[in-house]
DNA sequence: GCTATACTTCGCCAAGTGACTAAATGAAAT
DNA sequence: ATTTCATTTAGTCACTTGGCGAAGTATAGC
């Protein structure tokens, strides 16, 4: 039942299923999600730590670059990731973020980052 | 996005999925659902409420008594309990409330009433 | 080792939420 | 019309949560 309502709990958010879904074109960085979701850093980290926790994206490091991709770590978090994206798959502001992180992802990496932490 | 909000919502309270998924075997009335979770009336009407507007449940009226059942209002709706029967299936603690409704469907409506509301 | 940088954790605040009691509403019985 | 009864709504309280800035941690470069 936790693991159940974890994943309930980390999609119950519009910051969190929007960050979710932006990583349906692939991985991104940290820094990444927040020039996307215009929010402070230590608000999108603590954000993938509630869906990292729930299984829902998966981390990896490369140095001091935080990657975050999609993950069903549980058949649970699976099923779920195939509901959010089935429901918001004609949802507007979905599609405009998926339009934005394409603009992201061909900034350089260092760029974003330096927009993203000095403001 | 609203509505994919509100599901999740609605799906996030490990009260509101016991409440939930005792409907699995057929319709029950308010008070029975107060005998089941041992909580205020209305404590459950709220929670019922917050279901019915997420089109988990539909419910129906019979005099002074309020029936509520299982409905997939929406694609996104049916999606979800689909979700969450599957995902809860070998969950103890929905098991016992199983047993438990068995036995409260056996009881009176009007002391099951009664209990809930005198005590 | 020191400095710079990306991210995480901590602490704070305002808004939101689950549980309760009391009052209000709707239906039934008299 | 009044009373009884099942449910709903309003208000309160304690707790939780999203967002922020500051401090802390981890990594890279010199």
């Amino acid at each position: 039942m936790k693991s159940f309502l974890a994943i309930a709990k980390a999609l119950s958010d519009e910051t969190r299923v929007r960050a979710l879904l932006s990583l349906q074109g692939g991985e991104l960085c940290l820094c990444q999600v927040v020039d996307l979701l215009r929010l402070s850093p230590s608000t999108v980290s603590k954000h993938m730590s509630v869906l990292g926790q729930a299984g829902l994206v998966a981390r990896r490091r490369e140095g001091r670059w935080i990657y975050y991709r999609l993950s069903g770590a549980t058949p649970a978090a699976r099923a779920a990731l195939r509901w959010a994206r089935r429901s918001l798959e004609g949802e507007k502001a979905i599609a405009e973020d998926a339009r934005r992180v394409c603009c992201i992802r061909g900034k350089d990496l260092n760029e974003v980052a330096n927009c993203c932490y000095k403001e």
